[in-house]
DNA sequence: TTAGTTATTTTGATTAGTCAAAATAAACGT
DNA sequence: ACGTTTATTTTGACTAATCAAAATAACTAA
């Protein structure tokens, strides 16, 4: 059975490899797990003999396929967890990410197949993020941001994808939640602003580091 | 942070003193932890070092104030996880001491409390079990068993002390759950059975260290 | 007492995961 | 092509938790 520090490798390559398909560096690796480089190629090593993942040296890894199930079936505990410590316990949008940080490692696979039941079955956490189904499939669509949309078409937003308390919090402050409308009426390059606006609410100024994590979809 | 490791011995040390006062021999808690005797003594000198248990050297260990109040918040962890298993996922009675096992180091004092509002404050888990207050006291109340009660009065089950999933199953299928209705017919120490009886039911024949783990309350 | 049994403690080794810092390889700019 | 910067790997050391087996202390029965 992985321990959950060998669970927290893995789930973080799935995150940092979009998909599953590009190599992740050692570097990107250890500033996700907040450990030192040499750590992770250690660590990486021993991955490697588990057959988890596929590690070319100096050149970075990348999940194989058992690497990839577990990876998709921690991210599932993960999610659902966070569905329902939001919808049933009513807990803070916030502050939901760490806490799912313990319970994914705790939870069986019955458990969360009641969780998913209890949950209805979502397709996305409280975040928009996509949960991914029982059999390992992960929606990997690819959105506009608030960044790189086109300006004053109207659109949804679908999901938010920096889970940082912080940046959550501003979100939820501004009404920027998913589901809602919204449009961006201006944006700046230069100065790395963007002015967006809610269907009925006042201009609302962010950075375009910011718009970048909020994903949307235009209004069908 | 206590670790888990640190969580199960402080648990089961509050478990085999039966409320914290008597001393606990090294022996019983490598029994109980499943691992051996010198891993015990070197683990509770720790414990003794962060104050979390006083170490008499070749007689036993006790619980600190401290430890206890760690101890409490732990079974209060265990004991509500399953009853939210049990009433909230419809999951096995059987099967949900061990997943508790894992889910009570990983939920957060802000979960339980939650839980604890969703559950609507319950004073017992599914066995029976007390479930230590926000404030740490545990019902400490002694109960007659199957083993120890008077012959032919009517009683009510309180309580199984023996979480093993066989011998839960075994309950269950007998119809021997908490808050069941029974009295004893007979009870003969030569041969070590005792029959029992449902109100409606035909009469049923245990062992004395099986009738024992049965707790029972005289009906009022 | 004295010998023998039993519980506990000590000692030395092992595994998982980590860090600090030195060594190495690759990439980059001129 | 050459030195410099940057990423990665290696090395040695450390902590938490464990086991096996030897040493010690305590209890027990004659």
């Amino acid at each position: 059975m992985a321990t959950s520090t060998v669970e927290n490798y893995l789930k973080h390559m799935l995150l940092l490899s979009e998909g599953g398909e590009e190599l992740v560096s050692m570097g990107a690796l250890a500033e996700a797990l907040a450990v030192v480089p040499g750590t992770v190629t250690t660590m990486v090593k021993a991955l490697a003999d588990s057959g988890h993942v596929e590690h070319r040296p100096r050149q970075g890894v990348r999940l194989t396929a058992e690497g990839r199930r577990v990876a998709l079936n921690v991210l599932r505990k993960h999610r659902l967890v966070e569905c329902f410590l939001v919808n049933v316990l009513k807990m803070d949008w916030a502050a939901v990410d760490t806490e799912a940080e313990q319970l994914e490692h705790a939870i069986s696979d019955e458990v969360l197949d009641r969780l998913d039941a209890l949950l209805g079955h979502p397709e996305t956490d409280p975040h928009g993020d996509p949960i991914p189904s029982r059999q390992g499939k992960l929606d990997s669509q690819v959105y506009a941001t608030l960044a790189t949309c086109v300006v004053e078409k109207p659109l949804r937003i679908v999901r938010i994808t920096d889970q940082s308390a912080e940046f959550l919090q501003f979100v939820e402050h501004n009404g920027l939640l998913p589901g809602e409308s919204v449009r961006v009426t201006e944006r700046n390059l230069a100065s790395g602003l963007v002015t967006a606006k809610k269907t009925a609410g006042r201009p609302l100024v962010l950075s375009l580091a910011a718009a970048g994590k909020i994903l949307v979809q235009p209004t069908r």
